[in-house]
DNA sequence: GCCCAAATCACCCGAAAGTATGGGGGCATT
DNA sequence: AATGCCCCCATACTTTCGGGTGATTTGGGC
């Protein structure tokens, strides 16, 4: 592609590199602006890395003329080793509750949220309105600092207030 | 990649020539454009407002084109999560998503769902548009037997399809 | 008795989510 | 050429969420 002059390879492969490079630089720029207000959510910075180093890949291949590789340098960049601890328990789980500020109410809630149960269902299942339990649930999110019942489940089994659903295998 | 048995090789080759093209020509025209008429010494903004958006437009271009068909490039930034401790991994991911019926789109729609991103939010991440990821979601509800996210995110779990959030402790 | 936090409920409203249906394009298989 | 997936997008509609505000009740603690 590109018959670029033979002079020098290595030259052209640069140009690529630099290429793909500023890309990925200018597609994570474009990112950052379209979602600047998320930037504090997720692992967001990982996200841009991956792109700016696939573009610099594919720059690289391109100019390597894609012979066959698809070695799919993709899944290496990120990988660390995360503590699989799992949910807490007792006097732990308790004291990770009252940092919060979560009542047991909420914390029935976060529960039955994480079941998978609509507002209504969890209305139903602890006798109680289904305005209750938007009450119940909105204290809940403004506590886990979340706007979305995923996200909440997400937090909260990262803390270990949620059992992980596990394979049955 | 996943359940799309029908690409072939020869359609991410022809992405990727064109890809490798499309960057030579640009890098050929900016090189021209640079030594003709356009300055060193004057509003590089101008310039450098130009060329980032073409190079953005080329990159998710070339993102668009790869993407639909084989989803190894933005299955990457997805990829990101926790490394699988009690998740299916390789081969076995791949059986029980075909088993599912499962889709790599829909694979996608679901992991970042678990990630509690918004469907507008998904949307963007895919460059497609909130009702294709709305039929996606349809789709995958279905597919799980399920009709909330919440549940499709547990269910999911449960199969092993996604890794679960680990206790940072 | 007073105060407070928790729990309950209500109403409104806008934003998401979910459902249903249809259409168009690309690509691989037959 | 026909067929079948898959992906993408749209419109229309209903339901659910989520945010905001305010109110009442109840059990404890000071």
């Amino acid at each position: 592609m590109l018959n670029t002059p033979r002079t020098s390879a290595s030259r052209a492969r640069w140009a690529f590199v630099l290429y793909g490079l500023a890309l990925g630089l200018l597609l994570a720029a474009l990112q950052v602006a379209r979602y600047r207000w998320l930037l504090l959510h997720q692992a967001q910075e990982w996200y841009f890395g991956l792109i700016a180093l696939l573009f610099t890949v594919v720059g690289i291949w391109a100019g390597h003329r894609w012979r066959s590789g698809r070695n799919s340098a993709v899944q290496t960049p990120v990988a660390l080793a995360p503590p699989p601890a799992d949910t807490l328990s007792g006097a732990e789980l308790e004291q990770a509750l009252q940092d919060l500020g979560l009542t047991s109410r909420e914390y029935e809630v976060l529960q039955l949220i994480a079941g998978g149960l609509s507002n209504q269902e969890i209305a139903g299942r602890l006798f109680v309105s289904l305005n209750t339990v938007k009450t119940h649930t909105s204290n809940l999110f403004a506590k886990l600092d979340v706007q979305r019942r995923t996200q909440a489940v997400q937090k909260a089994q990262a803390l270990g207030l949620l059992p992980t659903a596990h394979p049955k295998v």
